[in-house]
DNA sequence: GTCTATAACGAGATAGAC
DNA sequence: GTCTATCTCGTTATAGAC
């Protein structure tokens, strides 16, 4: 039965890059988690690393096609925030976001892993900057943002986030709700009246040519 | 010359987590970058962990103070974001924000680790936190925003970024470029005229009410 | 495909000479 | 305080029985 013994090995994999972390990840602790014989992870796999890369893409995959929904129905940046937070607590509860800041802490070491992690964070990037386009497309603010770059900073801070609350968690509670008000203060700009939108306007042409 | 055996098995320790990330750090590679006899980590430290974690406390805290300087003379969110991306520059250059992250990674598997990292971001944050209540003093936005938890926030998304720039650096350049723009853009908010200003506040007072 | 056994090595940690 | 030598264990990875 070739084809659950991968699954069973992948998922291992991601539990134990949730609870032991990249420094705990071994051809025996993922076996351990997985239920099986710790030399079938280089049979089907080849390497650890090999193996570790694979759950992460495909965790990724699942995960992001499973939010793509509830993106797509965001329509403000309060809203966006909502549905982020929800997803970060389902996420923590899953443990998947750790998945993919442990391999970003591993990537420093290896170049693969790097990869890896640059393509799982890319499918992350690409959902999170079309809602950021199809949100911020009537606002004011569109003008002075740089989207693509904007999602990869918010995707970024998910991560540090993500981090932190294994260190913080009350710190890290504070911070998710600090930015659910910035996202009110947003909204605010987007929803000022002709004249302070023409003045915000005018203040934001002299910004960009400083 | 003992002082001088454990100062160089403390700069060792951050070059072997910079180069080498949490899942690279051992004794051995410690001992290596330090130019010491493995047998020295045990004799001054007790164990590894311990090393990591006084060597995170003592970076960060020379870090810190060495940017308590330049933040206290920052008047602007504009000027702050200038400073911290200088900031990022420059430790990214001496690997310091590595260290944090990695720690921060391995916080996952230990307990007195976590512990270590939590106090460390816990300097950032203080810092941070001060720049921003001071910065935003006079602002119209100030009531709106939990300043502490946003410092936590920002401290993450650091965090973040760094993580991320290993695996992407031009994705990390854009990043930063973004948040650069955000800060632009509260500029503008704090620099309303009064009727704005007004429309402003009562927006917020609506949002919080919600 | 799955198992056991094992080779080869690096890890943390300690004992004891100097 | 520093070194060498060593113990014990966990690691990756492979060979070979089943």
């Amino acid at each position: 039965m070739s084809g659950d013994t991968r699954e069973r090995l992948l998922a291992g994999t991601i539990a134990a890059l949730r609870d032991k972390g990249i420094a705990g990840v071994s051809a025996r602790s993922i076996a351990g988690a997985a239920g099986v014989n710790q030399a079938l992870v280089f049979y089907h796999f080849g390497t650890v690393e090999e193996l570790v890369i694979a759950a992460c893409q495909g965790e990724t995959q699942v995960r992001v096609s499973q939010y793509a929904d509830q993106l797509a129905g965001v329509t403000s940046l309060r809203e966006l925030l909502t549905v982020g937070q929800a997803l970060h607590e389902k996420e923590r509860a899953a443990g998947n976001t750790q998945v993919l800041a442990q391999v970003l802490a591993g990537a420093q070491t290896s170049p693969t892993l790097a990869e890896a992690a640059r393509q799982a964070l890319g499918l992350w990037v690409t959902e999170i900057e079309g809602t950021l386009q199809r949100v911020l497309a009537d606002s004011p603010i569109k003008a002075a943002l740089d989207i693509p770059g904007l999602a990869r900073a918010v995707s970024a801070a998910f991560i540090g986030l993500e981090l932190y609350e294994a260190a913080d968690p009350d710190s890290t509670r504070h911070a998710m709700d600090a930015l659910a008000q910035v996202a009110v203060l947003t909204d605010v700009l987007d929803d000022l009246g002709p004249v302070a939108r023409r003045a915000l306007r005018n203040r934001l042409r002299r910004s960009a040519n400083r």
